[in-house]
DNA sequence: CATAAGTTAGAACGATCGCTCTAAGTTAAC
DNA sequence: GTTAACTTAGAGCGATCGTTCTAACTTATG
C-alpha cells in the first residue's frame, strides 16, 4: 500500500508525529478551499507543507479520508456547543453560516462523489451531525411553541442546514443580492424565538 | 486557442452540427453526475459519446461552460413554467427535489471553484434563477398570508432551493433517515397552502 | 562523538492529461 | 463520378499524476 508506517515506536520521532499529519491536512484543506478538490495532490500538498505525504500519512484516498475525519469531529464538537448553550438557534445558525466551513463541505461532497471510502465517511460523520440536530431539536421546537406536526425537527433541521449553505453559495458566486436581506431576515427570525442575545 | 471552427459556412454539415454539440454535452453531463467533475476529460468525453470534442466545441473550458449554459437555461425555463402554474410552490419544490439536478449542481459548483470563466457563468444564470424566485414569491406569499416581514421572498427562496439541496444530499450520502419525515412534512406544509393538488 | 532511527530530496515508473497535427475516411454538392 | 468540404483515427508533445525507491541528511539516544 505505502510505506512502513513506524512500526516499532522505540523511539521519540524527531518532530512530534501528530503534528506532521496535522500541518498536511491543514495544507489539504487549504488547497482544496483554494483550488478545488481536484487540485489535493501529492506533490502540491508536500509542496504546500515541506512534509512527506506518503510517509507520514500514507495514500491520497487515506489524506481525503483523513481531512473528512478531522473536519467532521470538529464540526461535531462545535455544534455540540451551540446546541447546548442558551440560544441555540443563533449559535446554530453563526455556526453554519461559516464561509469556509460551507465552500469545504462542497468540495468534500464532490470529491467523494467518486472515492467510495471517503463517500461513506462523510456519510458517517453527516448523519451523525444531523441526529444531534434532530435530537436538540425536539426540546428546542417545543420551548419556542413552535408547531411541531407542520415543522418537525427533521424538516428544520435540513431547512437551516440547507439555508445556510445555499447563501453561502450566493455569496461565493458573487452575487449578494438577496443575501443581505435573507441573512437579515434569519436573524430576526432567531430574534424572534430567542431574543437579541446573539449578534 | 482550439480548431478553426467551420469558418464560412457554405455547406451543410455531414450531420447536424447543434445535434453533435448536445451529444457532447449530453455525455459531459452524463460522465459529472456518474464520476465527478475530475473524470470529464477529454479523451473520456470522446469515447462516451464517439464524437471528437476540440473539432466540434473548443477547449475542455468551452465544454464545462457549454454544459452550465444549457444546464442553467433548461432550469430557467422549467422554474419559469413551474412558478406560473396554479400551485407554483409545489411545482417549484418538485423541481428543485430533482436528484440528478442537484447532482450536477454540486459537481458543477465545485468545478466552478477553480475555472474563473466557468464561475462567472455560474454566478449569471445562479442569479438570474433567484431573481425569477424572489419576483415570483412577491405574490405567492400575499395570496397565501404569509407574513412577509418574518419571512421576505429572499428567505424563503434561498430555505427552498438550500432545502432541497439538503436533502438531496442527505439522500446521496445514503442515510435517508430523516429523509422521509422531512419530505413528508414539506408536502404537509405545501399542501397547507395550495390544497392536495400535487402529488 | 558514534550510531541508529527518523525524515527528506529527488529520480524513476507507468499512466493519464489537454491539446495539436497529419493522414485517412466519408459525404454533400456539382 | 469528381471534387472539395466535413470529420475522425490515432500518433505525438510536454506536463502532471500517484506511488515507490534509494541515497543522503538530520537528530535523538547512548
Amino acid at each position: 500500500m505505502h510505506y512502513d508506517i513506524p512500526v516499532p515506536p522505540t523511539r521519540q520521532p524527531r518532530s512530534a508525529t501528530p503534528e506532521k499529519r496535522r500541518r498536511i491536512i491543514d495544507a489539504a484543506e487549504r488547497i482544496m478551499i483554494r483550488d478545488g478538490y481536484a487540485a489535493v495532490t501529492s506533490r502540491r500538498v508536500e509542496a504546500e507543507c515541506g512534509i512527506k505525504l506518503h510517509y507520514h500519512l500514507g495514500s491520497l484516498d487515506d489524506l481525503f479520508i483523513a481531512v473528512v475525519r478531522r473536519h467532521g469531529q470538529a464540526s461535531i464538537d462545535l455544534l455540540a456547543d451551540a446546541l447546548a448553550s442558551p440560544a441555540p438557534l443563533g449559535a446554530w445558525w453563526r455556526l453554519v453560516s461559516d464561509q469556509r466551513g460551507n465552500t469545504l463541505l462542497v468540495e468534500l461532497t464532490a470529491a467523494a462523489n467518486h472515492r467510495p471510502a471517503m463517500k461513506a465517511e462523510v456519510a458517517t460523520f453527516a448523519r451523525e451531525v444531523r441526529r444531534m440536530q434532530v435530537e436538540a431539536l425536539e426540546t428546542i421546537l417545543d420551548r419556542y411553541r413552535i408547531d411541531r406536526r407542520l415543522f418537525p425537527p427533521a424538516l428544520v433541521a435540513a431547512a437551516v442546514q440547507g439555508l445556510a449553505f445555499s447563501m453561502a453559495h450566493d455569496q461565493v458566486s458573487g452575487f449578494a443580492t438577496g443575501h443581505e436581506e435573507a441573512s437579515a431576515a434569519m436573524s430576526r427570525l432567531i430574534e424572534h424565538f430567542e431574543g437579541p442575545s446573539h449578534k
